[in-house]
DNA sequence: AAAAAGATTAAATAAATTTTTAACAAATTT
DNA sequence: AAATTTGTTAAAAATTTATTTAATCTTTTT
């Protein structure tokens, strides 16, 4: 191999690792660890990797890779492929990036809008318990409805919250902001 | 004070503590500290807090709380506000999950927008030279060529992505996904 | 069915982050 | 201006999280 195919080699490699840590580094903001986050901005240059091809090129143990490579099947920013031939496991990256900001932010804000309605509605059925208990002082009665009406309030926050993500996984969202409308 | 009353006052505790750890619990998926995040969960019921207050309300240290208190200054989930006559700092929660919705992910967005545009611009300019570089191989130009193409594509996504965060600023989102549009 | 290869789980180690204690600096009051 | 109160910075301790080594389980091949 001639010198300047080398050192083409070279600036091809530079030039993708300045990619890859732009990546990672945004990444791990979205809660993975560095090594799933190393490893999915590696592999979204790669056609397929398997569990051993990716221990050697980020110099990690095994275990980690499996781990992390699970980590971002739940996120579904890999999937697993099946390569006739090999014996090996094969995983490929998720390389639309619209197709991962769907999958994240609709599981992370479905389960916010879960989560916090839920106790948003026990609440709200404990601050009507004392608003009708006939023992209660008026001043306690003034709290609990004062309460009451702030969560009342937020779910119009997790209502927003639930129709953006229905916008999202419906598309609908892409005929307010097109996906293709330049610069 | 009467037994009733005692219990009354015990049942809105307990209403408000049910909320509050459902929104701590989701905050620490946002990148605060569990201090933070029980901190901010604390004030949304509270008018307006002192350090002091703080320290004794989530009994932590008073550098805890003053660390936390900046931090969620910094995503605006917490303002600081004049109090005439105390000599303590007031704060004050956003109780506005819009307002904090909007200035967290345009942040956490413009953020990942620059770094990884300011990573792929530098990249496909490397691919350029290796394409124009007269001593590249076929198959070295071609790789450049494959690799500045997935580049270019995945642009498409970050261009999106500053729509979307230039519409929540603008506020252009409510439009087409009203604030009160009933569940 | 035995052997070998691959992947996963569990326990231990290592690294990073969070929180605290203690010292310092700034501001307010007397 | 000295003394006191409040808030922040720095270093240390503690906790949590991430990663590795070692052991186990699963699958595939012979």
């Amino acid at each position: 191999m001639s010198d300047s195919t080398e050192k083409s080699r070279i600036k091809i490699e530079e030039a993708k690792d300045k990619v890859i840590g732009a990546i990672a580094e945004t990444m791990d903001l979205y809660g993975v660890t560095p090594a799933a986050a190393n490893l999915y901005a590696t592999m979204y240059f790669k056609e397929q990797m398997t569990l051993d091809e990716m221990r050697t090129e980020l110099g990690m143990s095994k275990p980690s890779m499996s781990t992390s490579v699970r980590k971002l099947q739940e996120i579904e920013m890999v999937k697993k492929t099946f390569t006739r031939g090999s014996r090996k496991h094969t995983y490929v990256a998720e390389k639309n990036f619209f197709r991962s900001f769907m999958v994240f932010y609709c599981q992370m804000w479905e389960r916010e809008v879960k989560m916090n309605m839920e106790a948003i509605e026990e609440a709200q059925e404990d601050f009507i318990n004392v608003i009708k208990d006939s023992t209660s002082t008026p001043d306690i009665v003034a709290e609990a409805k004062k309460y009451y009406d702030q969560l009342e309030d937020s779910k119009t926050y997790y209502y927003w919250l639930e129709d953006l993500v229905a916008s999202i996984k419906s598309g609908k969202i892409f005929e307010f902001l097109p996906k293709d409308k330049q610069d």
